[in-house]
DNA sequence: GCGAAGCATTAGCGCGCGCTAATGGGCCCA
DNA sequence: TGGGCCCATTAGCGCGCGCTAATGCTTCGC
């Protein structure tokens, strides 16, 4: 009988330190640091050793002792205010392969539309000390997310909020009023009617564009605005007010896809017909749009330029190059698909 | 000329200790260790006074020096093969939302479908010491990934790879085949085709209870599939050659709901009709699937069951309470909408 | 008034690693 | 053979916090 024989099918983690290296290779831990830091004055000989120690040993520096000692952290923070937007996952992406290039990782903070939540992930960020945030859309008021986040490098996305401590990256909401709606007005349309985002600020911004746009173009009169959110029930909603209101509207500048998809649901099951009877316009294109069913006719946000600009801006401020404000905003692009057409003549 | 007084109008965030906040609130640092970490034996007033001092100071208990010291780290890791795929990203939140009910924080490894990225991700979560790894469909071959994470607490889901120290969480392919096709034989369909998710463990077990399935209702003759991916184009691609090969198939069993759509729109925009001449069926049933303009049969894999259950598991093999591997399958549910109906008498 | 008991607080080591001043050793040249 | 130089390596403190044995203080009972 040996008890100390047991059945120990199952190996535990065992973590390996800097030390259980060293010990292995036969040199100072100091040595085995210095070889992992990639740092010069270090024989081929040793390095080698040590490298093969690590290795057979399984060694993985540790991040966290790591950027204790350092006193860097190498991890950036992104709060999301709804994971479940298609338009906000596309941003993380970009927003992490961007960190990645530069050494980085990304932690998340995944939101579903709550302040309360918010908050908390803020703190969870923060409690992990990450280098700077990214805020994508956040929902938090300024003067609260001022306060929280004073003095800690910050990127806000898709939100103008004024911090004075967070640059700013969006997109040129007017530009991408006047490349829809000129698109629609080429098509002959003249009564054109706006299904809002709601009472976020990057809503009003969209509304606000789509007036002016639409005074640029001499049909101020023409203009319509129907109050909503960004989700598919808010389209759906509002197509079911216009076919009500037997408006005389002949397309529709939705504030986002899925609102976009959602009035197309309610038009085509009425018996309109999507282009042929309303053109309709999206915002975002994101993936929903570009499935062939729905192919759906959007103004591009650049998300991939979004994505640069901000980890480039929040390192500047990371590496302290930088303490100034910056706001920068890149224009959209229009993606015709099929559900804008030419103006039906009655 | 006062050099020393510069416009610092941007306050740079000044790290707060937990030795400030002891000095501020005139007691030693382990006292104030001990009233973040909610222990007994600290007078209301101390407590107080160390809250007080805290809060005015901004201090928030560092998680990296927490780890360390406490050698637990509350941060659990989660590998996504697939951060693109909606369905993916919904398991991601009700994971996360059950990691948080469990007081731990989640790091993400978002992965493009890359097995090379999958390794450097594994390797970042690693590094960070996470307590335990998620694993969602992961690419990278079984035997690898049991050495890499040999002896690491682990879950997979959506993919068996028999790893000895990995507890497995899936659907039940077989319920979920025979709830689809139950559906289409009531409505009266014999001649049905599956459109495969390719050769990826979790696509083949798929395609092998579309077969079982058929082959339990008598229509083992009848079943066809043709091969292709978890993607939109393998879909219409699919569905090309559905329409050149003028088949006689009327129903569609599809290996997930992208390919579905996929295929629908394929199919209309060739004049067959969905349902009317055709009946889809997707699988996941992810957000597209429910958009009205879609509105897909599809079958439901219940997400909250898996991320709760992941959780649980996982937790249960950090905390060793148990050595031993357990699968789990949760049956799906189907959800009908509108894209299946009863076959056309012709 | 004294000891015991109980409670609040403190000193100090350890976590894994970064970093630097200091040490050691080898080599070359005179 | 001695001196000097340079390169490779090491000892040791610090990062912010967890944790516990030990200390100080108060209160109470007899």
């Amino acid at each position: 009988m040996t008890p100390n024989v047991l059945s120990n099918r199952y190996a535990v983690a065992v973590p390996v330190t800097q030390s259980d290296v060293a010990l292995r290779a036969g040199v100072s831990r100091a040595l085995v640091s210095l070889v992992f830091r990639d740092a010069t004055n270090v024989s081929d000989q040793s390095r080698a050793r040590v490298l093969l120690a690590a290795k057979e040993l399984g060694y993985r520096p540790n991040m966290l002792a790591r950027s204790l000692a350092s006193k860097k952290v190498r991890t950036i923070g992104v709060l999301l205010n709804d994971i479940t937007n298609p338009f906000f996952v596309s941003m993380y992406v970009e927003l992490s392969d961007a960190a990645q290039d530069a050494g980085y990782d990304v932690l998340v903070g995944p939101g579903l539309r709550s302040v309360a939540q918010e908050r908390t992930l803020l703190g969870t960020l923060l409690g992990h000390r990450v280098a700077g945030l990214i805020l994508i859309s956040p929902l938090i008021k300024a003067s609260e997310l001022n306060r929280i986040i004073a003095g800690y490098p910050a990127v806000s996305i898709a939100r103008d909020m004024n911090l004075d401590g967070a640059d700013f990256v969006s997109n040129d909401e007017l530009v991408g009023a006047r490349l829809g709606l000129r698109h629609l007005v080429d098509l002959g349309h003249e009564r054109i009617v706006h299904i809002s985002g709601g009472s976020s600020r990057s809503a009003v911004h969209r509304k606000r564009a789509f007036l002016r746009a639409m005074s640029e173009l001499g049909l101020a009169g023409s203009a319509r605005v129907i109050e909503g959110d960004f989700t598919e029930e808010a389209g759906r909603s509002a197509a079911r007010e216009i076919i009500r209101g037997r408006a005389d509207e002949t397309a529709i500048f939705a504030s986002n896809d899925l609102v976009a998809v959602g009035a197309m649901g309610v038009l085509e099951a009425s018996g309109v017909r999507v282009p042929e009877d309303v053109s309709v316009l999206g915002y975002d294109n994101s993936v929903i749009s570009d499935l062939q069913m729905i192919s759906l006719t959007s103004i591009e946000q650049p998300l991939r330029d979004f994505g640069r600009a901000s980890i480039r801006l929040l390192l500047e401020r990371i590496d302290g190059e930088r303490d100034t404000r910056v706001s920068l905003e890149f224009e959209p692009r229009l993606i015709v698909r099929r559900t804008t057409a030419r103006r039906a003549t009655h």
